[in-house]
DNA sequence: AATAGGTGCAACCGCTATTGC
DNA sequence: TGCAATAGCGGTTGCACCTAT
């Protein structure tokens, strides 16, 4: 019994990507568009299971994104992120445009676990850290996604609200006082060598392509503007954390895309989507206020939790 | 200079969820 | 409704590179 592989193990090569590959991977798919992974190493003649194929894609190659330099509001968003959804990385990657979940999941394991230990050492009152916080979504079982969609969306509205309000006030984040540190993270001073460090440069053959295509499909336009995963669950506010983490100057640029956001978190008013960015900041704000701001929210979220289960 | 240990990250593995027939 | 195929996710591993001795 048991599944079959999702391809024949034979002749299945592993291991780190060459420039060939990718340019064959990227070629094929500037053609085709992503999708049907499993066709695109009959295809294309890449000796690579076809999941290794859709992982390089969505992981390196897929345009927009960006690579290392995590910036402080970055890694507070993933420590505000991991603290309300756990370890739920594509669900925290859907809120970073640009970076993937991998990524962030191996910046968590490396830098920030590490980090708040060491923090945690030094506070006493420290937040929750995975460990404790990453218990509470376990109890998922039949029946039960729908009341933790609608917790998500509540602690995702938080965190967006968080979010934002970073921007506006550098200490309003009680949970973490973030040591001194620049924009470049240590591990950058680790050379690139390898070719896979390298692969922006692959990432860059397509802007040819989507200059050439602009609408040659709904992922490229996707990923181009946003960053976004081509999975719909991934597909979410992102719009609302590109005006977050780059300064909008135009109202048109800070539309916010709140149909994509129900992509992933269920049900809301069609009315919401186009709201631009002031609209939501203060729909969040006022969420916010409404139920209490003091204390850190993660409790909020517990107790709600709890409530539900 | 050699090497042992540590670190960071790309890639893989195994599982679940979703989709299509 | 059931099953197979596929996509997506999170945990883990393997390896290249760095640093200390």
């Amino acid at each position: 019994m048991g599944r079959p592989p999702c391809c024949d193990k034979i002749g299945v090569k592993k291991g780190p990507w060459t420039p060939e590959e990718d340019i064959i991977l990227v070629s094929y798919i500037q053609e085709h568009g992503p999708g049907n992974w499993r066709a695109v190493p009959t295809n294309t003649g890449l000796m690579r299971c076809s999941k290794s194929c859709r992982l390089r894609w969505t992981n390196y190659l897929r345009p927009g994104i960006k690579r290392g330099d995590f910036t402080q509001d970055e890694e507070k968003m993933i420590i505000h992120l991991q603290a309300l959804l756990g370890n739920r990385w594509a669900a925290i990657a859907s809120y970073l445009p640009q970076r993937t979940d991998n990524d962030i999941k191996n910046y968590w394991n490396t830098h920030l676990k590490k980090k708040l230990k060491r923090l945690q050492g030094q506070d006493g009152n420290f937040i929750q850290t995975t460990e404790n916080s990453s218990e509470y979504p376990k109890p998922v079982s039949k029946g039960q996604w729908e009341r933790r969609l609608q917790t998500d969306i509540h602690m995702a509205k938080k965190a967006l609200c968080e979010a934002l309000s970073l921007d506006k006030s550098a200490t309003s984040s009680s949970l973490f006082a973030a040591p001194q540190q620049t924009e470049t993270p240590a591990h950058q001073s680790k050379s690139s060598t390898t070719y896979a460090s390298s692969t922006e440069n692959i990432a860059r053959l397509l802007e040819n392509w989507m200059k050439k295509s602009p609408n040659s499909s709904s992922v490229s336009s996707e990923s181009t503007c946003v960053g976004l995963s081509s999975s719909p669950s991934e597909g979410t506010i992102s719009n609302t954390f590109v005006s977050f983490n780059s300064d909008i100057t135009t109202e048109q640029e800070a539309k916010f895309d709140a149909a994509s956001l129900m992509n992933n978190e269920g049900k809301m008013d069609t009315e919401m989507t186009q709201m631009p960015l002031s609209l939501l900041e203060k729909w969040l704000l006022d969420d916010a206020a409404a139920q209490g701001q003091e204390g850190y929210f993660m409790d909020m979220a517990l107790r709600e939790t709890a409530d539900l289960f």
